[in-house]
RNA sequence: GCGGGCGUGAUGGAAUGGUAGACAUAUCGGACUUAAAAUCCGAAGGGCUUUGCCCGUGUGGGUUCGAGUCCCACCGCCCGUACCA
């Protein structure tokens, strides 16, 4: 071979490491494990550059790993429940499971090619009945243990298909097909309790030291705890048999300052309002012909209609206070009622201002009088402020001591009670949809709702359905519902929902320590493998599918299926960026976008000439033409060269735009270290010297007397192996790379013996096997390496090649820099300090004079004030 | 709307509160070549009155001997917002 040629070199490196079968994981007791996991993909049917990266990365994590002694387990799976395929059918025919398994096998072959360290005798989907079956038997152990609960709840109704929608199906609020105006509407669902576990979820984040504090973050602002007081307001006079109405409020420290009550229109006594109030009816009625997502409800413009009631205020019983229906209150959260409060908060006030309705200061700032206009006052909780009207008696207090303040006072007085409230909510899991789960619960005329035994798993999806009308097929089937009643015996019918895709991919991870077992886990395999040791995957997941992750680790603790040390199942968390790309786009002849692919964009132009506006930096997507496939990449290029540049051009955890200079450029780079290698190769064939068989045989036998040029690059290769380390350690993947490419530079100046240069081009391997394996064998097997690169353990660099004597610092003189100096790493501040100040741009800016102040930050940096 | 994040040369980016722009791309110059490609070597933030100085990390303030980094406000983009996965 003359040339370096991925299509040769990557295909017979895979087949050596299939032979060896060095990626199948055993258990062995005698090493210690690694659990690295990427999120599993969705089986669209094509990878795309986002898995490239995200599986890259685990690869990279997974075979440093490897070189470093540990036993790696690196499974992949597909989860393959969902909406996508049941489009699929719609839109054009088949079968969700052939589309899905299809698409499987399409995306398993794209991404064999790309040598990732995958044990694939571990593989699954979670669409399949072993995999499901053991979820339904979870499901029974949870209903079992008390974690699973029946309850009402509001769904997307499309009133002309009939049909219950996704959010994402519902567009400007109306249904993606019918165009219809969507309606919610309330029906019963299955719901995991996981709000029952909200205080352990919230607590148990500050153990997770090797997650993104975002995503920790993100996680306790999403369960969101918060101390109020819940109170009774009385009616003045009884509505509906509602004497009284209670309410939630995290400040009830301004309490004196409240000029209106706020129910939703999903209240009881909002409900029983409608019965001879056919206004409000109809606006109830608008308010619920809104889509069911908060970002909705939030943008919705604030709405209210007056009831006609009144509360009296608990501190002034002369005072009366308007009840009115408003859309902006949840009935999902604290008791669907609420004062408003103008004065310290926008959307109250906002609301006030509409309805003309009293705005009264309760507090102002320390040093202002400035009363309330159409800025609400709300300044943090922590801030101390002057009250005016307190009913606890506060004077100067910040909110917080205040609002502690008035839950005693109102305790003591028996107006209500301090309430700690959450606004997690619990997981409701049951989708009205074919492709997903089946509920393996039954229900039965005489017995009710009754569990089906563990023997019948799995409860099977028929394959008989079709799709050409909306709904779920599972509730037209002529015979699946029919079923013998797991109690009684007597003829029942069977569940028709399925389960939610996120609880497919909320144990996931643990299945793979026993893919195949009978059991949803077995003992000693979840106990050697668990916790995850590294998972990767976008931040998109940072809140639901994590923490409902930890949800299910937490449920299979009590269920027996997982040991207690895996509550926390996933002990290092990464979250990386996506991968973007150009887009290029013209307009036609109405001004609306076109897009072009880009092959058929060159310099900014189309083949015709037309000149094309480009948009940086978007997402990947095929309606935008900007979707760059991994495949002819990988058939162009080589594997090597796709993972080399997802990896070298951004930090991980930012976004990467897919360049086609950049790919090409790593493929010069790959090309460049290939050829090095093979011309020292060629010398070594010519007889030119001995090999040694590690970096450490070569400075055993040549410490002594070395000359320079080998002396400058053995220390090269230390650092870079130092530095490498700590890149690869530290997903500082991008960082490591240009480290590489530094010592790259380095090593192809170097006039060195022929011996040091051979053994620095095999520590050269080692650095980039996690990164490049392929090329990575490749040159170990031209310098004469040992074995294979991917059982060769990771060099470790010597101390004292790291070490240098002299270190340059630069002065600054009131912090700007003005020069350097010299100086022996190990010399006194006070040595320091006499040089800095001897140095020509300090005695010229002193001109004589006395500096007021000497910094020495020793290793770093001089700052002299003058 | 709310919660979280990001913003640095022409471009991707580097920088434990301590020399801003490592490394790479594009560009320009040189070597090699009949020529081109490939390869190799080199230059380069902007400006100026160029022994040196000024400006410069989205915008405006602040803390500090010293701020890309910490704090406050604003602008823009991205992620999530509970039935997309």
């Amino acid at each position: 071979m003359s040339r370096y040629s991925a299509a040769d070199i990557e295909p017979k490196w895979q087949a050596a490491w299939d032979k060896l079968g060095v990626f199948t994981a055993k258990r062995d007791e005698s090493r210690p494990k690694y659990y690295v996991l990427e999120m599993f993909p969705y089986p669209s049917g094509r990878i795309h550059m986002g898995h490239v990266r995200n599986y890259t990365m685990g690869d990279v994590v997974a075979r440093y790993k490897m070189s470093t002694g540990h036993n790696v387990l690196h499974p992949m799976g597909w989860d393959a429940f969902g909406m996508p395929a049941e489009n699929a059918a719609m839109a054009i025919g088949g079968h969700p499971k052939d589309w899905t398994y299809n698409n499987i096998a399409d995306m398993r072959a794209q991404m064999k090619p790309l040598g990732l360290s995958i044990d694939w005798s571990r593989e699954f989907a979670t669409c399949d009945p072993e995999y499901y079956g053991q979820q339904q038997a979870l499901f029974l152990d949870m209903l079992d243990a008390g974690l699973v609960t029946r309850k009402n709840a509001v769904v997307n109704w499309d009133p002309v298909d009939m049909t219950v929608l996704a959010n994402e199906q519902v567009i400007d609020g109306k249904g993606w097909r019918s165009g219809a105006d969507v309606e919610r509407r309330e029906l019963t669902q299955w719901f995991f309790k996981i709000s029952d576990m909200a205080e352990e979820l919230l607590e148990a984040l500050d153990g997770l030291d090797n997650w993104p504090a975002k995503v920790r973050l993100m996680q306790e602002n999403w369960i969101g705890k918060s101390r109020g007081l819940e109170m009774e307001f009385t009616l003045s006079a009884p509505a509906h048999g509602h004497d009284t109405l209670k309410i939630y409020t995290t400040r009830p420290d301004t309490l004196a300052g409240a000029s209106f009550m706020a129910i939703s229109p999903d209240h009881p006594l909002s409900k029983a309002l409608e019965s001879d109030n056919a206004d409000l009816a109809a606006f109830n009625a608008d308010c619920r012909r809104m889509d069911t997502t908060e970002a909705a409800m939030e943008k919705a413009e604030k709405r209210g209609f007056d009831t006609g009631l009144t509360v009296r205020h608990p501190l002034d019983d002369s005072r009366t206070l308007p009840i009115w229906v408003a859309n902006f209150v949840l009935m999902d959260y604290g008791t669907g009622a609420i004062f408003g409060c103008p004065a310290h908060d926008q959307r109250d006030l906002d609301f006030a201002r509409k309805y003309d309705l009293p705005v009264i200061d309760t507090f102002v700032a320390m040093d202002s009088d400035a009363r309330v206009e159409n800025t609400a006052f709300t300044p943090p909780k922590t801030e101390k402020v002057r009250w005016i009207d307190q009913p606890a008696g506060v004077t100067e207090a910040t909110g917080q001591e205040a609002i502690d303040a008035t839950i005693d006072w109102a305790e003591a007085r028996g107006l209500g009670q301090g309430k700690t409230q959450f606004r997690l909510r619990d997981w409701g899991l049951s989708r009205q949809r074919y492709w997903g789960c089946p509920i393996p619960v039954v229900h039965c005329a005489d017995c009710g709702v009754v569990p089906e035994k563990k023997e019948n798993l799995p409860v099977q999806l028929p394959d008989d359905v079709t799709f050409y009308i909306p709904g779920n097929p599972l509730d037209r089937h002529p015979t699946w519902r029919d079923c013998a009643c797991p109690s009684c015996g007597k003829p029942a019918k069977r569940e028709t929902d399925t389960m939610d895709t996120f609880v497919d991919s909320s144990w996931y991870f643990a299945r793979f320590t026993s893919p195949h077992a009978a059991t949803p886990t077995e003992k000693a395999d979840a106990e050697y493998w668990m916790n995850v040791d590294q998972y990767i995957g976008g931040i998109e997941h940072a809140i639901l599918h994590l923490l409902y992750s930890r949800f299910f680790a937490r449920a299979m603790n009590v269920t027996g299926h997982l040991p207690a040390k895996s509550r926390e199942p996933f002990d290092a968390l990464f979250t990386q960026g996506m991968v973007t790309h150009e887009i290029y786009q013209t307009r036609d002849a109405k001004g609306r976008p076109v897009y072009h692919l880009p092959e058929d964009v060159s310099d900014g132009k189309l083949a015709d000439g037309t000149e094309v506006e480009i948009i940086p930096s978007a997402k990947m997507s095929k309606s935008k033409k900007n979707v760059v496939d991994p495949v002819s990449i990988i058939s162009a290029y080589g594997a090597d060269t796709a993972r080399w540049f997802v990896l070298s051009d951004s930090p991980p955890e930012r976004d990467v735009e897919w360049t086609a200079a950049g790919a090409e450029a790593a493929h010069k780079f790959l090309t460049r270290v290939w050829r090095m290698a093979r011309e020292l190769a060629d010398q070594r064939d010519a007889g030119v010297g001995d090999l040694d068989k590690s970096l450490q045989d070569l400075m055993d036998s040549m410490q002594l007397g070395m000359n320079p040029l080998d002396d400058e690059l053995m220390r090269a290769t230390h650092k870079a192996i130092d530095d490498v380390t700590k890149g690869v350690e530290s997903f500082g993947f991008n960082a490591a790379i240009a480290r590489i490419y530094t010592y790259v530079n380095a090593l192809s100046k170097s006039q060195a013996s022929a011996r040091m240069k051979w053994t620095s081009m095999r520590i050269l391997a080692q650095l980039m096997s996690p990164m490049t394996p392929h090329l990575a064998e490749e040159m170990w097997a031209l310098l004469g390496g040992e074995g294979l690169v991917v059982e060769t353990p990771w060099p470790t660099p010597d101390d004292n090649m790291l070490r240098d004597n002299t270190v340059t610092m630069p002065i600054q003189i009131n912090g700007k820099r003005r020069g350097e100096i010299s100086v022996p790493v190990d010399m006194s501040k006070e040595d320091v300090e006499k040089q800095a100040l001897a140095s020509d741009p300090v005695q010229k800016a002193l001109a004589g004079g006395t500096p007021r102040k000497v910094i020495v930050v020793p290793g770093r940096i001089v700052n002299v004030v003058i």
